[in-house]
DNA sequence: TAAAAAAATACAATCGATTGTATTTTGTTG
DNA sequence: CAACAAAATACAATCGATTGTATTTTTTTA
């Protein structure tokens, strides 16, 4: 097996291989004539840097790691996107890992990232993190860190980039509201995560702001999976005939509500009008398509990662710990009817 | 900032670092009450193992380097899922990274994980990758590779994992026959991409089995996008007013198609009958459902990544080459009626 | 209890690249 | 062309962990 390093090129020239490395690094303290003898030798030799030396020796790792729930969601996928695109215009390497909503796989993938010495981390927690122990690890290992969307309340000297979540519980509950609906029904996440906590008190605002009673017994928290959305129809269709309109907090639920709802011989909108939150592309093609909050993950990916450089670049100095909020938009489509 | 390494314990406990070292890693040339001694310091001062170190040391990484087109489309995430899932299994990192079809970067995802001294790679590559110079890099630096899906045809020494296309392709026109259907079109994919060109064998297969005259005016290519599914239906309700049913290689095409042919008052499966492939979720949701064929994106991944850890753990020794292929199935829904 | 065997620990080289400092080579100038 | 500056290169330590070998300590055995 080939195992080319500097002093194999070094050897072969009978030169220092301290030469090579700066030639390679194209440092000007190297002759050109020399420079030119050695990247032909390495490219002859087929050489390929060792990245772990160069890192250990550098004390970079030249990675930013990236931590979500799971990067088939739209949002995260689109957020991905946007994340890769900054960090290679900055020469950095992205590693995605999913936490696929479980704490024990986050705390695995943040010690790993860790251990490995990346520069930087971006994460959006999983739905089983209300505390961050695994993550002040980070901070204390001098790893900058940014959140995007799901964040920890109180986590101190992070960036974060997030989704203005209770504006965007306030938008859909004020266009239901339009829409002529009495009765809203909320099924939001569960309530330690502070973007459901957030979009139901956005619930609660623009309840109260059109002078509609708040009634807690019409709010409900799941994990938001299909199933849960298939429960919360039913319920719908049992306890709450007096609902009008449901709003979810994610296409994923309402959808699978829509389907349900549907079957059951439900028409959507006139019997009950429906929104949902994050603009997954299948919401466009369920019929009916599904108004919906978008949350532009591409830019909330930009800017997350930009963020996160700024500080991996300022080293030790005092980092930038701003909270970038994003406006998030509604999407109107035929699951609700505004007249 | 910290900084905690082995020596600092050893300096710590006044002991030698390679004692450390040996009881960190649970060696038994260590007295167990001097490995208490030792981990109960690393855990006092919070050491973390530093694994670029570790790693050159041992001239491992522990990472698996995963290349694909896109995290997004719902085949990836889930073989990246079964990637991951066997991956842990094993003690491995996995490493995502995203061509996004174009040939440049997948040069560049890959030259990054050589440099980084992944200890294999698993690839689907991008619809611009047709010759494999790239790929050959991987091999000469000993770097175990499998392929999943997209291969590259003549490519040597490495494992590939591959869905049977024909079958696939045979499978769903041969539904289409059963259903009644006596004239049906068939809508392709590129055709220098192996998968779509065997998808077309398999619609030949099935009509020549079945006495049915294949006739290549009846069969098209496109990059197989939404705008491409809707450009074929177009077709369909003029030139092609004589088909009944037709075979898209993609879900994403059908479902456009589905859409458009909806709006423009046919019926479906009675007017015209729609087969996709790949099972995309959307094709659950829309209406009429959509019959497809399913890939197991999930187990493709699983035995890439068994048969890619098969030859990392063979080290220098000769490698599993072979390729396994995988069936297709077929999953009936309503956009074709059997009777 | 002394010698031999076994267990525990220390020493030192190593992985491959980088980098501060020392030395040699080349170039410049009076 | 001697003297000095500048450029090019060599030397050697270093990053943090691992590991083969050497040494010390403990245990066993005769």
């Amino acid at each position: 097996m080939k195992k080319v390093t500097i002093h194999e090129i070094a050897r072969a020239l009978e030169i220092d291989s301290s030469t090579v490395s700066r030639a390679l690094n194209d440092s000007n303290r190297v002759k050109k004539i020399t420079k030119d003898r050695i990247l032909e030798k390495a490219k002859e030799l087929g050489y390929k840097r060792n990245m772990l030396a160069s890192n250990l020796r550098k004390n970079v790792s030249n990675t930013i790691g990236v931590v979500l729930p799971r990067v088939s969601r739209h949002f995260f996928s689109t957020a991905i996107a946007g994340i890769e695109n900054v960090a290679q215009q900055h020469g950095f390497n992205v590693i995605i890992s999913q936490s696929l909503e479980q704490l024990e796989k986050e705390e695995l993938i943040i010690n790993n990232l860790i251990t490995n010495r990346v520069d930087g981390i971006i994460i959006s927690v999983s739905m089983e993190t209300k505390k961050g122990e695994h993550l002040k690890n980070i901070i204390e290992s001098g790893i900058p860190l940014v959140f995007f969307d799901r964040h920890i309340k109180d986590f101190q000297n992070t960036g974060k980039v997030l989704i203005d979540d209770e504006l965007g519980g306030f938008l859909a509950t004020e266009h239901l509201i339009k829409c002529g609906c009495k009765k809203i029904a909320h099924f939001s996440g569960p309530q330690d995560i502070e973007v459901y906590r957030n979009r139901l008190s956005g619930y609660q605002k623009a309840l109260e702001k059109n002078s509609l009673i708040y009634d807690k017994n019409y709010t409900f928290s799941s994990r938001l999976m299909e199933t849960d959305g298939i429960a919360m129809a039913e319920k719908l269709l049992t306890e709450l005939k007096d609902v009008d309109a449901a709003f979810f907090a994610n296409d994923v639920s309402a959808i699978a509500a829509i389907k349900y709802l549907k079957k059951a011989g439900k028409n959507i909108p006139e019997d009950i009008a429906i929104i949902g939150f994050s603009n997954e592309p299948i919401s466009e093609i369920i019929e009916p398509s599904l108004t919906t909050i978008d949350q532009s993950g591409e830019e909330i990916g930009r800017l997350a990662c930009e963020l996160l450089i700024q500080n991996i670049k300022k080293g030790n100095k005092v980092l930038n710990n701003e909270t970038v909020i994003l406006n998030p938009t509604l999407i109107q489509r035929d699951s609700t009817k505004s007249n």
